[in-house]
DNA sequence: TAGGCCATCTGGTCCT
DNA sequence: AGGACCAGATGGCCTA
């Protein structure tokens, strides 16, 4: 994987200008809603056996599609949100370059882990006590920790922690 | 220039 | 019914 720092992006967002427009320019933004689907094959998309579920004039159908494009971006921006959290927990050596999303996942499953190993070795196989989680919550805890206590015994938490430094450095290098 | 990563668009499906 | 979620497609940016 590559280390990447990147600019700013400059991204054509059709449906920002088209949804702040007025209500006249809106045929407009129903010209370019219709462009991008001419665009794609139809050979590609899944076949659907079903009528039309909403039979609505072409106008609205590009004015609802330009609002849900909206709403798809603002749920990817918090899913971006949820990654940018999350690189700020994790401990990586890559300060200055940005870890991917495969990258940051990755690195945080391995991270608690290692920590989870930690703490299993630290309370002596012991279940802490979680407050507020019912019967299964506990089960699946207990669970968790079975397969753990299982793990640490094939593997030292040592070792994990020597795994995930090691992961760390070989995204450093861009492996 | 190829390949990786990403943002955005899109239509289908699921859920409330 | 309408919004959320998902996965495929597309195209831009960046680096080796």
């Amino acid at each position: 994987m590559k280390a990447k720092s990147k600019g700013t992006k400059h991204r054509h967002v059709v449906a920002q200008d088209a949804l702040g427009q007025e209500p006249t320019q809106n045929s407009e933004a129903a010209l370019k809603c219709s462009r991008r689907t001419e665009k794609r094959n139809p050979e590609s998309r899944k076949a659907s056996t079903r009528p039309a579920k909403r039979p609505w004039s072409s106008k609205e159908r590009c004015m609802r599609r330009l609002e849900s494009n909206e709403r798809e971006r603002q749920r990817m921006h918090k899913l971006n949100n949820a990654f940018q959290a999350l690189r700020e927990v994790i401990p990586h050596v890559r300060a200055e370059n940005k870890l991917s999303k495969i990258e940051t996942l990755t690195l945080a499953k391995n991270y608690i882990k290692s920590l989870t190993s930690t703490v299993l070795r630290m309370s002596n196989g012991h279940l802490p006590v979680v407050e507020g989680s019912g019967s299964s919550g506990r089960s699946k805890l207990y669970e968790h920790y079975q397969q753990q206590q299982q793990q640490s015994r094939e593997e030292e938490p040592a070792e994990q922690l020597q795994k995930y430094s090691t992961q760390i450095h070989s995204f450093r290098q861009g492996s």
